[in-house]
DNA sequence: GTGCTTGTCAACTCAATGGTTGAAAGTGCT
DNA sequence: AGCACTTTCAACCATTGAGTTGACAAGCAC
């Protein structure tokens, strides 16, 4: 109940059908029916997933016709690639610096060093 | 324990505290009391939060002298990084193609061709 | 209207997760 | 050896999550 929206929207990747579905939505939109056709499982588990994928702002489904679409949001996408990209880009940054460090103590002096590899 | 690796890595981030293990570890390897220091939980738990970023291959404890160093690995945000892109970029794809198919509806009025891969 | 299909809600089961405490191994230092 | 610190294992509890079945509400066709 009280997860962050970035915790959702992980939580809700994190279940290997929802990606199923994330995966088939890029291809287009589709009904829950048709979405659920695929898997063996009853159609109310579909529409729970649907709910959380929903709840994670990953997918949305604008009123209309009766066999309502389900549309995926690429939006919150950039959120999560924000999230990985600034710790993956700040460890590797910091990784190339020590990198610069290790190599200058060793030109420099100090032939003391722990073999770190 | 059948979960695939990628629901691994996803759910190992669905949790707040471990995002922000993650974070500070991009500023550098730590010990396991350094990590556990911020949060108001005990060492154990925390433990077991670094099993779970363990096993997802974010993170790795290299053998050492007994405060063991826990190292981020920023391999493994690639392959999310490539899952989100795939998905993104194929959804985005078809809509701007959508887009052009609309836009040429609009100036063509008559289109008579669709299929266009 | 009757009926069929689609979509939704609710209650229930069962397994997994995040947390606790307590105890036991390892490891390092003197 | 003995002591302190680090790490791990085990049992337990509360909460959440994925799935089920059953019933109910809308929409569309006849």
């Amino acid at each position: 109940m009280s997860a962050d929206s970035l915790s959702r929207v992980f939580a809700a990747l994190a279940d290997p059908t929802r990606r199923d579905m994330v995966a088939r939505l890029s291809d287009g939109d589709a009904t829950v029916n048709q979405l659920a056709e695929p898997y063996r499982m009853s159609l109310q588990a579909v529409y729970k997933h649907l709910r959380v994928l929903e709840e994670a702002g990953l997918v949305t489904r604008p009123p209309g016709p009766q066999p309502r679409a389900v549309h995926l949001e690429t939006e919150v996408f950039d959120r999560m690639n924000d999230w990985i990209e600034r710790y993956r880009s700040r460890a590797e940054r910091r990784f190339s610096r020590l990198d610069t460090v290790l190599e200058a103590m060793r030109t420099d002096e100090k032939p003391e060093g722990e073999g770190q590899q």
